[in-house]
RNA sequence: GUCCCCGUCGUCUAGCCAGGCCUAGGACACCGGCCUUUCACGCCGGCGACGCGGGUUCGAAUCCCGCCGGGGACGCCA
């Protein structure tokens, strides 16, 4: 039987890193076994569901490189994949676990239950359905109903039975059916059926082979078992990916900062990175490579390997990460990339050509770490009014000379014609050096500062080379300036 | 409270199932050096962990028991 997976997220509006875990996770499975990759829209909860947040799940997914074969836009033989369009074949089932007699109507109103759940704490005792309108008569839900009262549709659990699966990650785990918190809720009074019951159904049709989804949700797949059973469907196997974990090893959420992928995507972070580093979250490939691309993680995914404890959400290593595919990304796409970002921190990109911008990019990534970095370090080669840096200016200042040796380059390079090469520009700065009678650290970092405004950059030669004569002649006079000479 | 899951360097982890090859390996971070007439890159080196206590064994990170610690779930959310 070939394997089919599925990841199945309600649209909340942002996808949070751990449900991006959770779909590589699926999708390296499935490509990896050959296998089909299904996204469906978990969306019973009518309310939160919008149009906008379905696209957020799209944009993220597509982003991440990671595609689905069937899904609620490109169809599929299972189809409907949303679940607000499903509810002709859950109300089918639903009627066959009636027929069975496995489901009963429960009339107890949210605030009764919430008052047993309280006292039960109280008693402390495990808070859990006591099964009170098990046996309701015909007469006595009359009365109920007259009251204004609307049933929802419970699971009747069986007494005393240990459901045991083998999870692929987590091993063997046997829960008693006493620990279920009682006869469980599978449709609402308003009519709509419950996550717990749905996603059987789902998966059943779907004919999802292996669910694999967080840890949260080892809890519940013993009701899903039991769900199973009742409607005489295969189980499939479950693998439960471990926690993802905040800075103070708490569940990660919103208050630990960054957790939504359009976060991480806006930040300037690249897409190769931030999915490398979210499947070495909970996996680690047999030969220790860690740098992989989405083929590479493809190739060596496999289920068995993940970890069972959870793992802490630090950025260090991403941040890494994305230095390294930042300093061998193809040069056009990552100029792509950087421009919005130069953009935004407000710079005419007009006068620049495409080719000239490539070069700066190529010289200028190494300093970056986040894309969002670029405006910072290409504004070096980008703007001729730049302040220059205080410690910059103490460096100056601390020898008279110095002030001297940006003064000799500015009348040397007035008077140089043609092409200002890298040789050439080297060759200058020789006869600099000669006539002020100064080397070194004397001589270059003036020179620098002078074109800069800034004690450290790229190498000089290729700095001047890209900037040129005219531009490099502005410069000097904008650091003389703020100098004060 | 009850049940379930988990516990190796600061972080991600290898090793654990099939005990000796582990004076516990790698990566990131950090620190130091080299390279470089700057910074960064790169290279080399260093720091740094088996939660605790018993047991089994000639031998335990690995097996067993207990404790402690952390997390999750106990919804008419998913």
């Amino acid at each position: 039987m070939s394997v089919r997976v599925r990841f199945a997220p309600s649209p909340t509006g942002f996808m949070h890193v751990g449900n991006a875990r959770t779909a590589l996770f699926n999708y390296l499975f499935a490509r990896h076994n050959n296998g089909t990759f299904v996204l469906r829209i978990e969306d019973t909860d009518i309310e939160r569901h919008s149009e906008e947040a379905v696209n957020v799940i799209y944009e993220a997914l597509k982003w991440m490189g990671i595609e689905w074969d069937e899904g609620p836009d490109v169809g599929g033989p299972y189809g409907p994949y949303r679940q607000s369009e499903r509810l002709p074949i859950y109300k089918e089932f639903i009627e066959k676990l009636k027929e069975k007699g496995l489901v009963y109507e429960c009339y107890c109103t949210p605030e009764e239950l919430d008052a047993m759940r309280k006292e039960q704490l109280e008693r402390g005792e495990p808070p859990r359905y006591t099964g009170r309108c098990r046996h309701l008569t015909e007469e006595e839900k009359e009365k109920l109903r007259a009251e204004g009262r609307k049933p929802v549709l419970r699971f009747k659990v069986p007494e005393d039975e240990v459901i045991v699966f083998e999870d692929l990650v987590k091993g063997r785990i046997e829960i008693n059916t006493r620990q279920l918190g009682g006869d469980f809720v599978i449709v609402r009074s308003n009519g709509m059926p419950v996550y717990n019951f749905v996603v059987v159904i789902d998966d059943a049709l779907m004919k999802i082979t292996h669910v694999i989804r967080g840890e949260d949700h080892i809890s519940n797949t013993p009701k899903q078992i039991l769900l199973y059973r009742a409607l005489g469907f295969d189980v499939p196997q479950f693998a439960h990916l471990p926690m993802i974990l905040g800075q103070d090893r708490s569940k990660l959420s919103k208050r630990h900062g960054s957790t939504s992928v359009k976060e991480f995507k806006d930040k300037g972070y690249l897409p190769e990175a931030f999915t490398n580093f979210l499947a070495l979250l909970g996996w680690y490939p047999k030969d220790g490579k860690e740098v992989l691309s989405m083929e590479e993680l493809i190739e060596r995914f496999d289920i068995k390997d993940v970890n069972s404890a959870p793992a802490v959400f630090d950025t260090t290593k991403l941040n890494w990460l994305n230095q390294v595919y930042i300093r061998s990304y193809p040069i056009d796409k990552l100029t792509d990339l950087v421009i919005p970002y130069l953009k935004k921190a407000g710079f005419d990109l007009s006068g620049f050509c495409r080719d000239w911008l490539e070069k700066v990019v190529e010289v200028t990534r190494e300093y970056f770490t986040v894309l969002s970095d670029a405006p910072v370090y290409m504004e070096t080669f980008l703007k001729e009014d730049f302040q220059v840096q205080q410690e910059a200016k103490e460096f100056i200042l601390e020898n008279p000379k110095r002030i001297e040796v940006i003064k000799a380059f500015k009348e040397k390079l007035s008077g140089f014609d043609g092409e200002l090469s890298q040789e050439a520009f080297k060759k200058l700065v020789k006869e600099v050096g000669k006539e002020v009678g100064v080397k070194g650290k004397n001589l270059f970092m003036p020179i620098r500062i002078g074109l800069t405004g800034k004690m450290s950059g790229p190498e000089l030669p290729i700095l001047a080379e890209l900037l040129g004569k005219e531009r490099i002649l502005k410069r000097v006079d904008n650091t003389l300036k703020q100098i004060g000479n």
